[in-house]
DNA sequence: AACATAATGCTAATAAATTAACACATGGCT
DNA sequence: AGCCATGTGTTAATTTATTAGCATTATGTT
């Protein structure tokens, strides 16, 4: 029970708000969800989270600063390794050949132009192997 | 409340092995699960999410398959776009160099290949614009 | 026909999640 | 000084989720 990986909704909900942030006060938690709950209601849970290991709070001025303490890198790997063992087969092409094919031109030539050399680069790292 | 997309911890579990199998029996879904619960329990879980409109079964011989109301490519748009929203600021394009920095040579020369293909549509695509 | 398997419907106990109230402390601001 | 926004800690009511038992039905299989 060290830090179970086991979120429920709500806990869920704010630790992507937090992760969107990179860090955010009870009260930017709050104002971020739709249909919130009480501040009070928001404060037990985000107690709850800390207690569980997932953040932490820093003093800033008067105010406390939950974030993340998995980093926002580790959480995002894991995330995406999820949908793409989920959806994609476990096939990282297909997950990529998604998210292309939903891009609809909110990717910059100069960034295609990144992501083409990148692929050429994992091209030779292949033929080293 | 037409089909909550507010799914337990259960129900996502459950709504993720369905989604990798395509579709599953409630014997299989239970297989699947490493903790799972007792038999009935997972019946009782695979009801609600018939009710809330997210599986639906059809008989195959005298065994009930569950599958996903909800197409397999749909929902891994709908995952994908969350992922790119919560830890890439919603830049696809970070989240495609992200997928490819993680894929550690299980993508084919091939499959890189056709992703440079891609890559080169969507720059003319962006030039028409 | 008898059996095992898989499903149905109904019921219910228990655990976890969610919400929020209450009392009180503290630093900035007017 | 007094107010307001924030924070703390504690407690608790209520709703959901989770688990599972039980009786029954139907269909292949031996």
């Amino acid at each position: 029970m060290t830090s179970s990986r086991e979120l429920s909704r709500r806990e869920r909900q704010i630790m992507d708000i937090i992760y969107r942030m990179n860090e955010a006060t009870a009260k930017e938690v709050m104002d971020a969800i739709e249909d919130a709950p009480s501040y009070s209601s928001v404060r037990t849970l985000l107690g709850k989270l800390v207690e569980k290991g997932h953040i932490a709070h820093r003093e800033s001025g008067l105010k406390y600063v939950y974030y993340p303490l998995v980093e926002r890198q580790a959480a995002s790997v894991s995330a995406l390794s999820n949908v793409v063992k989920t959806f994609f087969s476990d096939s990282t092409f297909l997950a990529v050949n998604s998210l292309l094919d939903m891009s609809d031109g909110d990717i910059s030539d100069e960034e295609l132009e990144r992501l083409n050399k990148l692929i050429q680069a994992k091209k030779k790292n292949n033929k080293k192997k």
